[in-house]
DNA sequence: GACGATGTAAAACGCTCGTTTTACATCGGT
DNA sequence: ACCGATGTAAAACGAGCGTTTTACATCGTC
């Protein structure tokens, strides 16, 4: 077989979630996207929940990889890169841990992974910008502006990531659209 | 009676919508908050989608309606205050969005509503703020610096706050937490 | 004091969901 | 040639959903 079904149904999976939502998709979409009989699909995944958790996995991967450079602004311009190619709906971890969270802890602890590897990458890209370690308050200053550009591209598109970038590099003291004084 | 019964089954289904989801929340949960029987429910609301478009329409108003501020700074503040009080799970609308604009039009309208209205308000205090009407990027700005507070605080809380607003004080060239150069 | 309006309580309807089960096809390895 | 593993197709399940309906209580008003 080329690749294995799992990662197949996976892969086929994250684009109607996202396109959808979690709770509103229903199982019959998901084994008709993947081609596969309802209950091939159940017994490579176990059920609706492990494949959410699956797919978020996987979706979290393929993200950091992405996002994987080595300035701030490099780091917008990515994030604008994935918006274009995959779309942008606002957080797909903010979506899913509104949705299912709640009720299911294996979910919450799958966004709980997402968050903490954006803090960690976050953390690095601007510690690598900077040449040192950055302190708390500017590297909370950019996970607001990715946080905010990532919901606002969802209505506005392309300018959300402008603005986000301009203002994250008047914060690193890169003056850059606007006069500094 | 004291208030109809209209506004007291919307300002308590309001919560429940919030801490459930929407698509997730039943009438049961519904008519159980209010404490009106389904038949009371559907009389004065006409169904599930008529309610949550009636609910995003009070959280509208009375959101803008702690957000009439002067200034940037004080506009920050009081999403702090709102995040305190209210509970902070993510952009309420954004979330309504995601899991009912799609199928629901009528959703999606009143999530166009209170957008047109954040950006309006935003580009008032500004305004009001500056003394002078801003330009589109440095309003841009300060509307990503909200939708990332606001999503950021789900899972940060009052950090989100507090890197929103020093963040806007430089971009509005008003030194404070950090040093300038 | 009968009446219409307005409320509750609860059963029922039709639908969809996640999941399981039944019956059958395919195919590589010994 | 056959067997076990692995797939499909489709029916069936129990539960929960949004909604409607039936039956009954309450109460201000003419």
């Amino acid at each position: 077989m080329g690749v294995d079904i799992k990662t197949h149904i996976i892969s086929r999976a994250e684009p109607v979630f996202d396109e959808n939502g979690f709770a509103a998709t229903g199982m019959d979409r998901l084994t008709q996207a993947a081609q596969v009989s309802s209950r091939t699909l159940y017994k490579h995944l176990g059920g609706k929940t492990e494949l959410i958790c699956a797919v978020l996995d996987a979706r979290r991967q393929r993200f950091f990889d992405q996002l994987d450079v080595d300035s701030v602004d490099a780091l917008f311009a990515a994030l604008e890169t994935w918006a274009r190619t995959e779309g942008a709906r606002g957080c797909f971890f903010l979506r899913a841990q509104g949705e299912m969270g709640g009720r299911e802890p294996a979910v919450a602890a799958q966004v709980s992974n997402y968050r903490r590897e954006l803090h960690e990458r976050i953390a690095r890209v601007l510690a690598n910008d900077l040449g040192e370690a950055a302190d708390g308050d500017l590297l909370d200053q950019i996970l607001v502006l990715f946080e905010g550009a990532t919901s606002m591209a969802s209505y506005r598109g392309p300018a959300a990531f402008a603005a986000a970038r301009s203002a994250a590099a008047r914060l690193l003291n890169r003056t850059t659209g606007h006069a500094n004084q």
